[in-house]
DNA sequence: CGCTACTATTTGATGACTCAACTACCTTAG
DNA sequence: CTAAGGTAGTTGAGTCATCAAATAGTAGCG
């Protein structure tokens, strides 16, 4: 399962946290975030959000952008170049996941799975995650 | 999910890598195994066991034996301490899976879900894990 | 207004893991 | 026997996450 990030790093340079960063600023309003609104999408600590987005802002993907109703907060805004790689991503992880798991899992089965994972604590999205973007 | 950890650390000073090393060694043969069959059951390199071990060893939870076939092995074993420490762990940790699991699943559930699971690529014991030792 | 308490973020230190390189030993083929 | 190549394990450097502490700004209450 680890094999997903695999490929995408391969693929793209891009690991699972900043690909799943990408895709949530991708869907969000504005294609932006508050940093810390990200930290608990991706179950990381605040500290966390900063480091990795340290490396996704020098490769160009995302930029900040601060608000001016509280200056506490930045936001992560996607940028165009970022929106362009995390579609081609996309297409590999959607092609990965389906070979890892399509293969093995009929659709039922798969609707199944995710219906019994949804049902445990701290799951909130089980995915289709790449399927869209 | 993570909360399993947490647990486990909080209650008797244990990863959840170190819980399964012990786990493993307590169920092998004589209570032995060479690194390098542990790293292959962690899903860790040989590094990584090195410095697990380390961990343990320096707890006395486990220690180490030549092998008089072959001297590039060295077995670790579980030591008495080891295994009464997983003997209470177990307890903490079967409890903990319960409660985040079984409160969430009914047992049809969860043998559905295990029986999903074990179909997928990389996927060998879909746990019970806790519930021998 | 001015304090206190809370929230958003960054920084420094640390831990757990990986990879690549190295040592030591075993096995086999000539 | 000996050289070549494979296997077990350790070590050093780097990555990615954590926690704890520091900084800055906000909010509400006297």
């Amino acid at each position: 399962m680890r094999e997903l990030e695999t490929r995408l790093i391969a693929a793209h340079g891009l690991s699972a946290n900043d690909f799943e960063t990408l895709l949530h600023l991708a869907r969000a309003e504005d294609g932006m975030m508050r940093r810390i609104d990200l930290a608990e999408r991706l179950r990381l600590t605040p500290s966390g959000v900063t480091r990795l987005l340290d490396g996704l802002e020098s490769a160009g993907l995302t930029g900040n952008s601060g608000c001016p109703k509280d200056a506490r907060v930045t936001y992560a805004v996607i940028t165009d170049e970022g929106r362009a790689l995390l579609r081609q991503a996309s297409c590999t992880h959607a092609a990965a996941c389906d070979e890892l798991i399509g293969a093995n899992l009929s659709p039922s089965e798969l609707d199944e799975l995710s219906g019994l994972l949804a049902q445990l604590p701290g799951v909130d999205d089980v995915d289709a995650r790449a399927c869209s973007a």
